[in-house]
DNA sequence: TTCCATACCTCGCAGCGCGAGGTATAGTCG
DNA sequence: CGACTATACCTCGCGCTGCGAGGTATGGAA
């Protein structure tokens, strides 16, 4: 398997979690468990990042907390804002042409 | 154009840093012109981010500085050592496989 | 009663990018 | 000669962020 490389993760938490709310709301345990099956292992967040980024978040307005009973447990789930759906599309964005900057770089020799 | 995003040039200064040094040794003022042109201005690196990466580089053995006097300005050119190779090897790796995480998660709903 | 899964939380450390600012030389232009 | 630009190196301190460790509480199963 793999090793993980924690500097390689800077910004990505925030980026998936507002990816997969933008599909429906979901509360912090679901995210996590949700990210190991989709990434593989790859991405899996502890939850010593995901409810401090939750947090974070939700303080600059990206997201709307509903909090719910759930058979004796408390469960927050998370609602995208509109400014939430802005920072994704944007955050996105950036990613791509990062990403694409690095795979050129990475990509051999300079076959332009 | 595209805004730059700081949090996700997390670890990117230092792969592709030994990327083009891996191709042939290059001096810190090279370095920066050549990432600018490749990248397409994505990926460009402040001197303040460059520097102090090479000497950590360098500390690390992964870089073996090569000073040179050319038209009485100082060069130093850097070679990458054999530890500097398999850690390219090892960070291309991770790279590609978070990579590959969060676009698995960026491409849409959950088709496989 | 013990244990595990669920479900939330916080704290402090360490790493890293970054801008601003600094030094020095060579060549060019007026 | 003096001013300016390009080359080429450097450092310092701020601020952000991921992370592990540790903590609380409930419900259900062994």
């Amino acid at each position: 398997m793999g090793e993980r490389d924690p500097t390689l993760m800077a910004g990505v938490p925030e980026l998936v979690v507002l990816r997969l709310l933008a599909e429906r709301e979901m509360y912090g345990y679901e995210i996590a468990r949700t990210l190991k099956v989709v990434s593989r292992e790859t991405l899996s967040l502890g939850e010593g990042v995901l409810y401090p980024a939750l947090h974070a978040m939700e303080a600059r307005g990206l997201l709307r907390p509903r909090p719910r009973q759930v058979e004796g447990r408390t469960r927050i789930y998370y609602q995208l804002t509109a400014r939430g759906r802005r920072r994704l599309a944007r955050l996105t964005a950036n990613w791509q042409r990062m990403s694409a900057g690095v795979a050129r770089i990475l990509g051999t020799s300079g076959h332009d």
